[in-house]
DNA sequence: CGGTTTTGACCGGCGC
DNA sequence: GCGCCGGTCAAAACCG
């Protein structure tokens, strides 16, 4: 009953580097030309292509130009004292090659945090749904090396529809990315 | 005014 | 045990 199905899930032992464990690539093109970058309301991504590819390791530094959907899985402990330990949650990583940081998605986040990252120069920023119960979370990183290449990366699935008030396309493409992977 | 961003403090895990 | 590291909290500032 958490809702329908899962968008990319690969298991993999991922007990080497903890820097990224790439195995879905797909890719995608992604226009931009949009240069407010004072509002949510910015327009990009207009076409999309995927084709599941496995990739090899290493990190995700390789891919530059294209973007790239990365699903992992993560053991994640957390930290408090409830008894429903041991789950591991999915986390998917999208890369886009944007200008700007917020990639307006359709739903609605409230940033709770931003941390520098090592190795780069920009930090990256911690951003929760405010949906009702909703605990989705997603962290944008940029990539210093390409200051081009913006990663996000979603934890969590939406079990709430979404804020169409603002959606753009791009959540049309998730949702169609939904549909196209929902084994 | 209410929700969001900002930003340093805080916290648990892990390696040494 | 200590310190680093990645992630989160929370209070104040900010903004519509």
């Amino acid at each position: 009953m958490e809702n329908y199905s899962p968008i990319f899930q690969y298991s993999s032992p991922t007990t080497t580097t903890s820097s990224a464990s790439p195995m879905l690539l797909m890719t995608t093109m992604t226009s931009s030309g949009s240069e407010l970058q004072s509002h949510d309301t910015n327009k990009e991504v207009l076409g999309l292509m995927m084709s599941a590819v496995e990739a090899p390791s290493s990190d995700i530094t390789n891919l530059s130009q294209t973007s790239s959907f990365v699903g992992t899985e993560n053991e994640v402990k957390s930290g408090k004292k409830k008894a429903e330990k041991k789950i591991r949650k999915p986390r998917y990583a999208f890369q886009t090659r944007s200008q700007v940081d917020i990639l307006d998605d359709g739903y609605r986040w409230r940033k709770y945090g931003q941390k520098a990252v090592k190795n780069n120069k920009f930090p990256r920023s911690y951003y929760r749904c405010t949906y009702q119960g909703c605990n989705v979370k997603k962290q944008v990183q940029r990539l210093s090396k390409d200051e081009g290449v913006v990663v996000t990366t979603y934890e969590g699935m939406h079990s709430h529809p979404i804020d169409q008030k603002s959606s753009d396309n791009f959540e049309q493409i998730l949702s169609q990315m939904q549909i196209y992977t929902a084994f």
